[in-house]
DNA sequence: AAACTTTCTAGTAATGATTACTAAAAAAGA
DNA sequence: TCTTTTTTAGTAATCATTACTAGAAAGTTT
């Protein structure tokens, strides 16, 4: 999840686009990069201050958001009315646990062929899609919710 | 959309619930049922007031809340950060315009039966799931959006 | 490295969505 | 009708996010 070569596609990344490569936005990438789970804005910022206890929860608020329009990052909502960001670019798809609420990332390769009825691909020139499934985790489960 | 048995239905779940059957609940799950869009509360608190003036957009929250807690409609998320709701509770599933933000339903049976990684089978125990796909609308491209 | 130019950050304030609280009104039952 | 309980409308509070801005840092030029 964090390989070395993820610092430098930040670097390039941003200068191609003529933005500044600065310390907070490494450490907002890098965090979010190492996170397993996909944490929200608040949670990002929870994170970082260690390292850069001064950095803002604004400048995270606008570094995602940085991130995320140079393609690096993506924003998702689930359950909740709070943003949640996933340094995993790539194709995939999420299950949530109904009870706790965590979010569990999964590739599959037959649910990124999945295609919608003709009518639709007719009509709607389609650049992504995304197979959320909801349920119970077996935690959850063994605690009686669920 | 917007079967006579709706409004009999919805008497029928609040009584089994113990709750009350008011205009309000009515007037709030009707305006939804004839939307073909997922409006918002506030849009539908806008739809509401023309027949009930006084209704508030709070009583709207609360009787949303409801209904959804009886499985009559559902709630559901997308690009921004305000909940969206339909009456259709029926598996279905979505495509957003990344331009103008509308969405669509629709249903198709090949999506309702995907299903997830044998790992992730076993160790959830699955209720839902849902496909969204992300594209530009017919409209959006002639307006050279997308 | 110093000076310069531009962008970025941190802080505060503002906005928008949603929830909490409560007195008065309405529904259901006796 | 009277009583009991739930619900509504209104206001205020909260939470997530965005707007604004002066000072700080980055990148560039000398």
């Amino acid at each position: 999840m964090h390989r070395r070569s993820d610092r430098a596609a930040v670097a390039q990344r941003l200068k191609a686009a003529g933005l500044k490569f600065t310390h907070q936005r490494l450490a907002v990438y890098e965090a979010l990069a190492a996170a397993a789970t996909h944490p929200t804005a608040e949670e990002i910022h929870g994170l970082v201050k260690a390292a850069y206890p001064m950095l803002s929860l604004n400048t995270v608020y606008t570094t995602l958001e940085t991130l995320q329009s140079l393609g690096l990052i993506q924003q998702m909502r689930f359950l909740d009315n709070t943003a949640r960001y996933d340094a995993n670019v790539d194709a995939h798809h999420h299950v949530i646990c109904l009870a706790c609420r965590t979010i569990e990332d999964f590739g599959d390769p037959s649910l990124d062929r999945v295609r919608p009825p003709a009518s639709i691909r007719r009509s709607y020139r389609l650049v992504s899609h995304r197979v959320e499934f909801y349920g119970y985790c077996g935690e959850c489960r063994t605690q009686g919710h669920g």
